[in-house]
DNA sequence: ACTTGTTAGTTACAAAAACAACTAATATCC
DNA sequence: GGATATTAGTTGTTTTTGTAACTAACAAGT
């Protein structure tokens, strides 16, 4: 019996995303966890908030594609550890706007600042031009 | 106070190649999990003795780059499903060789006909240079 | 032979994620 | 105005994962 083997793993696109995602999650995670005690989904509200605005957190699930239960238990988290404060909405009672307390806003600074770092040090082997290339074909594939 | 915001969210490479990497296994990860039931791991185990051909536990943890109790409960539920059966080395009484049963062929041969057309699909807008460069960049992210 | 160390794999428990059911507020249709 | 549907968000329950401790087999130095 002759076997096709048409592709290997390491070429499917899926996996390949998956296992370069992971690799590079991982140091940007022990900083985030280790300095603050974040979840994944809790340093995105938060970068959500200090980069783009206080906002609801339907928006953000939104933006980020992050399920409302997550998002939920992330604020809830941020809430009681300081970093943000939730205010409901007059004119629709649902909604409630976040925005970042001043130490919401201080870890941000902070984690904003060792994330861009951090993704000049991933991207150094690249040049510019292959960088945008990356960048471009990773949005196109993620349809953002 | 000004902001400094050096970069967006959505450029951030962490972020960016998560993004890509849900989008792009949700698909596919619909089929094997319908189809056959099978978790992510499983599905690459599968793939792994498919592909590669016979080996141990260890050999996949150390391919696929998967914990070793993860590739444990994956192995335990497909030769719990008739998908693989392993048989202990005389030579090494702690290892075990695992290999597809004649459904696991099958499983996998249809799985990697699955994955093969739609990893074309994915990169259906991508020139063949284009596909390459994308697939070396992953390849360098993932230290593989 | 016998302590010490290492390796393959499993199991048990804690953390996190996925999913579904729920509440409360508003909108819509009759 | 009142039943019905939607929407924002929460809570509870089940899966799945992560972590650590464990067993069993072997290796190596003494």
């Amino acid at each position: 019996m002759t076997q096709k083997h048409d592709f290997d793993l390491q070429d499917f696109l899926p996996y390949l995303l998956n296992q370069a995602a992971e690799e590079c999650g991982l140091e940007f995670q022990k900083v985030y966890k280790q300095r603050y005690g974040m979840l994944r989904t809790e340093w995105r509200v938060l970068f959500h908030l200090g980069r783009y605005g206080d906002m609801t957190a339907k928006d953000i699930c939104d933006r980020a594609r992050v399920h409302k239960t997550k998002v939920s238990r992330a604020v809830s988290a941020l809430q009681s550890r300081g970093f943000l404060k939730r205010v409901q909405l007059e004119q629709d009672r649902r909604h409630e706007r976040l925005s970042l307390t001043p130490a919401g806003v201080s870890a941000y600074s902070d984690l904003q600042a060792v994330a861009a770092d951090y993704d000049t040090r991933l991207t150094a082997n690249f040049s510019a031009e292959e960088q945008r290339n990356l960048r471009d074909a990773l949005r196109l594939l993620a349809r953002l």
